[in-house]
DNA sequence: ACAATTCAATGAATCCGGTTCATAGTTTGA
DNA sequence: TCAAACTATGAACCGGATTCATTGAATTGT
């Protein structure tokens, strides 16, 4: 008898509740006056029952971080997936960003906050290990991509491992979400495509890597062509046709 | 009678001397466990007396993160004065961001959490816009060199705004420091010398941007040579010599 | 010098929200 | 049908941030 199976099934369920309602409250008011009560109300249970599944409101956070970071990876899978030049897929990474960001607006604040030390040390280590095993693939794709535009001689590392050198494209990436996202910090610089530019940033940080075939620094034109022609050839379906 | 201007400077006294005694916690027991109480204690005040100075914890935080800023910004006013190449000067900006971090090792945490919505939210007014305040000359110095690179023929930036080029590496830093302290993500890539690593990425991202003279990408020798002027020229007095 | 008045420090009490757990209820299996 | 095993519930608990009525000290005016 699947007695325990369906179980089981009913219990995944509900957790997708939960985080499904806590991500809508999270969507409407902010991470400020995100309540445990409140989520359990949203999702029509017992807070004793929403701490069946999460141990703390952070594990709970966390849980929504993974997910966050499973989508990421479901985009970056398409970009690994796609058939072109190495180059042009790790443009198409930031694409994946860019169209990332769009379709959950509150995913970096959240997970800003769940990176945060003072929230980090209060999650169960069971979370933490799924996050990171969800994490697991991104790191394998852009690892990826360096790969092959080595072997097939596109780019030169020198003694560099991939590994290193994703860290820079990763930190270009993270910095450019900390600034977005970082309340006001960014309102003195005037910036109104902020992904676009980072788009700039990233082309000419390739550039700088040697990474060919070299794209025209500071040609937005071009830029814009490529990330449309990426949009339709790997986001068709997420992107707003504007 | 100066009654009053005493009381003031007793006042800013107390002040600092809660901010010592809760940066002193959080360096030995790290944010999590910060409490106000003990703050209260560890200065022999009570409670009552720390909240006439901060309306909140949070608050605390983010006076405390400007006086981090605060201090980040004479590092980086010795960068400005500093007479040299301004692509050298970038890289001592690196060098002054290291230098930094290692004099405040829990920096970034407490910014990191600060600038969090969920905690930039429950501030007050005045203390955000002393820290906006605090930030405003790193901004100006930044953007300073990137003019001057640009005036003296260096530097083509095309019809990018020099505010805009400087988002560019206040994304590689932030990035690189949020790689850095974000618990746990960077263990996979192994990296022993991340800044070191970071400087790396940000002559590479210099490179791209045509940025002259050129360095040689993944020259590793001379990057050191490089970074090891910078510490006695600018940074002599603030390095362990090892 | 003394009293009146203003101002600051105090810490016990309050409040808030995350977390627990004894209870009530429901499902399972014999 | 009934006992055993499991699950949901939400009132009570608890920790820690925040408040505020009280106390005491400094300042001012006479």
């Amino acid at each position: 008898m699947g007695t325990k199976e369906r179980r089981q099934r009913q219990f995944a369920e509900r957790e997708q509740l939960f985080l499904d309602a806590a991500r809508r409250l999270i969507e409407e008011n902010g991470l400020l006056p995100l309540q445990m009560t409140r989520i359990a109300e949203a999702a029509e249970y017992a807070v004793g029952t929403l701490y069946q599944h999460f141990a703390s409101k952070e594990d709970l956070l966390l849980a929504l971080t993974t997910e966050g970071v499973r989508e990421h990876g479901a985009l970056f899978a398409r970009v690994r997936d796609w058939d072109a030049a190495p180059r042009d897929r790790v443009m198409a990474l930031a694409v994946a960003d860019m169209v990332f960001v769009r379709r959950n607006p509150q995913y970096f604040r959240i997970a800003q906050y769940v990176f945060c030390e003072a929230v980090w040390g209060s999650t169960s280590l069971a979370r933490r290990e799924a996050l990171m095993e969800a994490n697991a693939p991104l790191t394998e794709i852009v690892v990826g991509i360096i790969e092959e535009a080595v072997a097939r001689g596109d780019l030169d590392i020198g003694d560099m491992a991939p590994t290193e050198l994703s860290t820079g494209l990763w930190a270009m990436a993270i910095g450019t979400h900390n600034l977005v996202h970082a309340e006001g910090l960014l309102a003195d610089f005037d910036v109104n495509e902020p992904y676009l530019l980072m788009c700039q940033h990233l082309q000419a940080q390739l550039n700088g890597y040697g990474w060919e075939p070299r794209a025209r620094t500071f040609d937005k034109a071009a830029l814009r062509a490529l990330i449309a022609r990426i949009k339709t050839e790997v986001f068709h379906d997420l992107c707003d046709h504007h």
